[in-house]
DNA sequence: AAATATTATTAGGCGTCCCTAATTGTTTAC
DNA sequence: GTAAACAATTAGGGACGCCTAATAATATTT
């Protein structure tokens, strides 16, 4: 079992191994807590002696397979109360994260089990972040935003980032769902908005905001 | 606000509080927080400088107008997580209790509310204790011992006294839960224990620890 | 009332996690 | 290849919340 701090740190070195290449030093680490370096260093003797990561000043640091699992199991829980908050609550996407950061630490055997069942086993929090399974798979991860597609490029609707359900009647509205083919017709530098095809033959005009809200593939 | 500690502290003040003629003192609550005496010492200055609760050597101590608010959001908090973990969740009213000494602690403006919202505005948490309501008023709390019911008469289960799991779960292997229909058969003058009728035909005997334990209404 | 027991309090110290300042290593620039 | 810059580390210390041991204050016995 880990303290809250360790758990903190843990989900940083986590997030700092997705960028990959970077190696993890303690400098970055520092940045990612809001830490000083040498409060890290610290940091670094207890988790490397609790074998959760190992260090090395070339290679830098890195989540042991314990530490990975422990960390995987805080991005669940973490994201797994996002979705709570967000549709069984009603707090909008921005509002969930600080919440979710404390929530990501209650301590129970299975509750994130239970979460996980009671939410209908949701593969992505309302950010569009992939929830780990428990039995640490990972759903894909997607990362290309409506708004970031070329003028001209065809794409496929694979999440929302936004779950409210005005934004979810507006899509019902326009026939966008899971899998609509959208083509993006033209781009507006001015506001963001954009004109694009949905399906075969519908066109339309839509906000940034709204293009930010929808990730494709 | 308050941290963790400060708040649990709070919280065992508030629940001493509600046994009525003693005095709080620096050896009741710690044993209520399950520490030494000379550590409630240096958290009584604490609290008391931040004007949570004053402090008299004669008159013990007593939780502020500041100090009561805080308490009662706190226990507000404790009840409705429990009443998620249970109806929602699916936990044992056993399991509860201790998640919510943690998820009691988290912190969001209206975390309470949308709580109280999603979950029905329920007045009364699993373990049959009144949930305290947004503007400080609180449900009925019910008085009336198992115990002190005279043969013949039949009533009802509206809370517990007693949430340790030995206890729950011995209830659960009874069949008792909130709203089952007891009936008391009989009562033995010399160790208080009585013969209970529990719901339509189950007949069983049980202490008079376990008669104190429940209140009915 | 004096002796004894109990309670409250002070003093000093420990572990955790943080800091600043000083030192040692390691790059990068010239 | 050396100077300057940057990164890693050590040393020492602080706040918080806990402890034990010693002492002061108050109750209880006798």
């Amino acid at each position: 079992m880990q303290t809250l701090t360790e758990e903190n740190y843990l989900k940083a070195i986590y997030r700092l191994s997705l960028d990959d290449g970077n190696k993890i030093t303690p400098t970055s680490i520092a940045e990612a807590v809001s830490v000083n370096a040498a409060s890290v260093i610290d940091m670094i003797k207890k988790l490397t002696e609790k074998k959760l990561i190992s260090y090395d000043k070339v290679k830098g640091a890195k989540l042991t397979e314990k530490g990975a699992k422990a960390a995987l199991l805080i991005v669940r829980k973490h994201r797994l109360w996002e979705v709570f908050l967000h549709d069984k609550l009603g707090y909008n996407w921005d509002e969930v994260h600080e919440m979710a950061e404390q929530l990501e630490h209650i301590q129970h055997e299975d509750l994130a089990e239970r979460l996980d069942e009671f939410l209908g086993y949701p593969n992505y929090d309302p950010h569009g972040d992939p929830i780990p399974k428990s039995n640490g798979e990972m759903p894909k991860s997607f990362t290309t935003f409506l708004s970031q597609m070329a003028v001209g490029k065809s794409c496929r609707v694979v999440a929302v980032k936004d779950t409210s359900s005005v934004f979810l009647q507006y899509l019902l509205q326009l026939s966008v769902s899971i899998g609509t083919k959208i083509k993006v017709m033209d781009k507006v530098a001015f506001d963001g908005s954009m004109s694009i095809q949905i399906g075969k033959d519908f066109t339309t005009i839509v906000s940034q905001k709204f293009a930010d809200s929808l990730l494709v593939d």
